[in-house]
DNA sequence: ACTTGAAGTTGACGTAGCGTCAACGACTAC
DNA sequence: GTAGTCGTTGACGCTACGTCAACTTCAAGT
């Protein structure tokens, strides 16, 4: 008992391009072929079938699919799938961060803020500065910072550090040698700085400015930049109001 | 002051590749381009870029991204990203889903099983066979056979429950008129019901035939067929029979 | 003036899993 | 003979770019 491609594709509902991609890469073989190429399949084939859309339901790639029925132990079948399981796990915990940044930008919008990403708090994981933000920048802003923020991922988040600490650093070691805040190579510091808070907002000059403001003013942020190096947190301060002036248009 | 594709793409996290293919599909215009064609970004289209970059994030296609930012009302911007949202749910329920489902199938597979979907209960969306189908065909059977009764979604579940009613009162006039099982006619409605049984499960003749005579032996199966009709679940047990001694290969 | 290198350009193909024509062949029914 | 149905093999299209390939432009060094 043997079947024509397109009983076959309504029996198990796919279409019958779908039976012939299977063939064209392997996947799913007819049992035979008729004079002119028609494809004929049997029982076996339905079995195979079967298990392929059971797989591809699982959301199983083709080739995987292949590697599974291709697999003679069990053993290996199933690490193929608990790989995928981790896929499907990791998937789910990105689209429910996604829910949330969806619903606040919703959020946003519908109070009539304009989706801009507000980050005055670029490089700090948690923010432990809401309340004080709140009162000086308002609510909008604070929202869209938070929001972002919870979105970073670990290694996002530690790679954000340590280009901040790698500016740090670079900064110390001029003020040590006594260049000034204006000198290109303080200003090339200032520049990759900006360029990374740019990864999160785009200040304009009096932003960034006031960002530079901000660093030395919140005891907290003072402290945890310049970990009690008070006048390395003034040099960067003084060093990013001159970029602010010599780079930053109006 | 204006940056260069490069610049542009550094500062953002993206590749300049990604700013030529939205320059060439008309999402982000550079702000002009120097002979050669060299494009340059002013701070305008940082901002829109930066936009660009958070919906993406969010998910949205760049399609679905240009209408966002093309529309004037922040009501339509947040009518799509509510359709998003919805999309976004939905998906997660389909991975949870599919996280259950892989989980059975590699139970199955760990105590060797193959992975065959044996559906003996297609047409009830909820199983309350369950114990009874436990000890008449054992463990595996019935756990992929719910597992793969929760993934149907609602209408595809109405769909089934409808061509089974169909075929059933095709069956039924044809009783009516006295019609004898292996009549061709008669064997045309089978084969439909053999067919949509194909869609969860392929019997061979003899699991076929032991479907056959469930219908019939099993109380709450015949009752739930021929809502009463005994003599009709009677009359579609000798037709399935005598359509798998025809028709289905031993 | 010449070379070299960096950075830019356009054009094209590749990705996954088929959908959707187009153009044609084979078989059955009337 | 002809219409209709079912099949075939290409081939292009879809997302959001990655990745060559082949050139051009521009500034710097010799």
């Amino acid at each position: 008992m043997s079947w024509s491609i397109n009983e076959v594709a309504r029996a198990a509902g796919v279409t019958s391009r779908t039976l012939r991609h299977y063939h064209a890469i392997g996947l799913l073989e007819p049992a035979w072929t008729a004079d002119g190429g028609r494809r004929f399949y049997e029982q076996e084939q339905l079995l195979r079938l079967q298990r392929i859309l059971l797989l591809r339901e699982l959301g199983l790639g083709l080739d995987a699919i292949g590697e599974v029925l291709a697999a003679q132990d069990g053993a290996s079948a199933v690490e193929v799938l608990r790989r995928h399981r981790a896929w499907l796990l990791a998937e789910r915990a990105r689209l429910d961060r996604l829910v949330v940044t969806v619903e606040s930008t919703m959020t946003t919008l519908e109070k009539g803020g304009t989706m801009t990403v507000n980050s005055m708090f670029a490089g700090f994981e948690q923010n432990p500065y809401e309340e004080e933000a709140r009162s000086r920048w308002g609510d909008l802003a604070v929202d869209d910072a938070t929001a972002r923020m919870r979105r970073w991922s670990a290694d996002q988040a530690a790679q954000a550090r340590e280009g901040f600490g790698a500016a740090l650093a670079a900064l110390a070691a001029l003020r040590a040698d006594g260049v000034p805040v204006d000198d290109p190579r303080a200003q090339d510091v200032v520049d990759g700085h900006y360029r990374w808070v740019c990864l999160f907002w785009t200040p304009d000059r009096d932003a960034y400015r006031g960002l530079a403001d901000l660093y030395v003013d919140d005891d907290r942020f003072r402290q945890n930049i310049g970990q009690g190096d008070d006048a390395l947190v003034e040099y960067l301060r003084d060093a990013m109001k001159a970029y602010a002036d010599s780079r930053l248009g109006q």
